[in-house]
DNA sequence: ATTATCTATAGATCTATAGATAATGC
DNA sequence: ATTATCTATAGATCTATAGATAATGC
């Protein structure tokens, strides 16, 4: 049952985008080939025509949601005045929308804890990701040198983050929503 | 091979303990009861005398993981002056150790992504340790009113967790050293 | 006699591959 | 003829249990 040339390159990004949201969803330890084959609408044993391995996937699928993750940051950040753009980032960040929908929330609220578990490639990925985050961030913070900028969107990266990360965990939705708009007002006050 | 009812008592404790390194490590699902047996020194069959199941080996370690970290944050916060006390803290927690010593590390920096999607009563167990963490950066931290210092506690621990987490996941030592610092920085100035 | 541990294994699940099938495209 | 997918399965691993073993403690 061959399909196109045109339609084999659509079944890999169909792969790679049910993986996206499985892996944010259940880890990258919680769910297997065949589970996502079958989102996807394949079988099993057509995954090795499509990618090397699952640790190969896993990579691939990171690369995606980082460089997508810092696509819609570069977007809310232009979408408002120059003047707003810090206040918009955090209302779009810290929301409830990403504390509770795992599969196409933060990939960094997702999977971060796993990296330093799974090899120097996807290390790699994450690194250059948070990087990257964290550029966004300082060319919207304010400060009297590049150093302190530079210092201030780290620190605030790690409280967005981690405040998502923590949010997450808790079981009550009163309190993830006061752990969420403590830090979005704390943030917002610097 | 019976042993004595004490030697039994301290054979569980040993595999908690075991467990409460290993899955630091690994992950809940990156290590099994028979890694865990193994590294406690006994074999994988004795485990179901001691628990009901690996979930019910998850649940036990992280309790007592939480309130292992509740009691050090106390000790420090003890042992410091009490102007001192909050600076204390964030040397204790925003440390180099406990960025790279994953096993004996801060179960909250370690597991807390996977508690979402292990039950109710692993949630409960992190939701109760992470308002113990709150509760004790409350009373050191400064500000006019206690709402205030709820919410800074709140904003205050999410910073401190988030920036261990991406300062693991930081390909590069000097990397992760930055952050870590910014993260000190930042936080003693307010 | 009781019971903590050990040996052995059932049963489920997961990654990866081999060979068959059938549609594409030169 | 080539190649993308499907069927079937090998091989590894993991949780959990059954039955045997041997030391404890009434």
């Amino acid at each position: 049952m061959r399909v196109s040339r045109e339609k084999f390159a659509e079944n890999r990004e169909k792969i790679l985008a049910v993986a996206g949201e499985l892996f944010r969803e259940k880890g990258f330890d919680g769910v297997g080939v065949a589970d996502i084959m079958k989102a996807a609408g394949l079988t099993h044993g057509g995954f090795y025509g499509h990618f090397e391995s699952k640790d190969d996937l896993a990579c691939e699928a990171s690369k995606a949601l980082v460089a997508r993750a810092q696509e819609r940051w570069q977007e809310v950040v232009e979408g408002a005045a120059p003047e707003a753009s810090r206040d918009a980032l955090l209302e779009h960040y810290l929301s409830h929308r990403n504390v509770v929908e795992h599969g196409t929330g933060c990939v960094f609220a997702a999977l971060t804890q796993e990296v330093s578990r799974y090899g120097p490639e996807m290390q790699s990925t994450f690194t250059n990701g948070l990087m990257g985050m964290a550029a966004i961030l300082e060319e919207i913070t304010p400060g009297e040198t590049r150093e302190e900028r530079r210092r201030k969107a780290l620190a605030d990266l790690s409280t967005m983050v981690g405040a998502v990360i923590l949010a997450r965990a808790l079981d009550t939705p009163a309190l993830s929503e006061e752990l969420l708009a403590a830090t979005r007002q704390e943030l917002a006050s610097r």
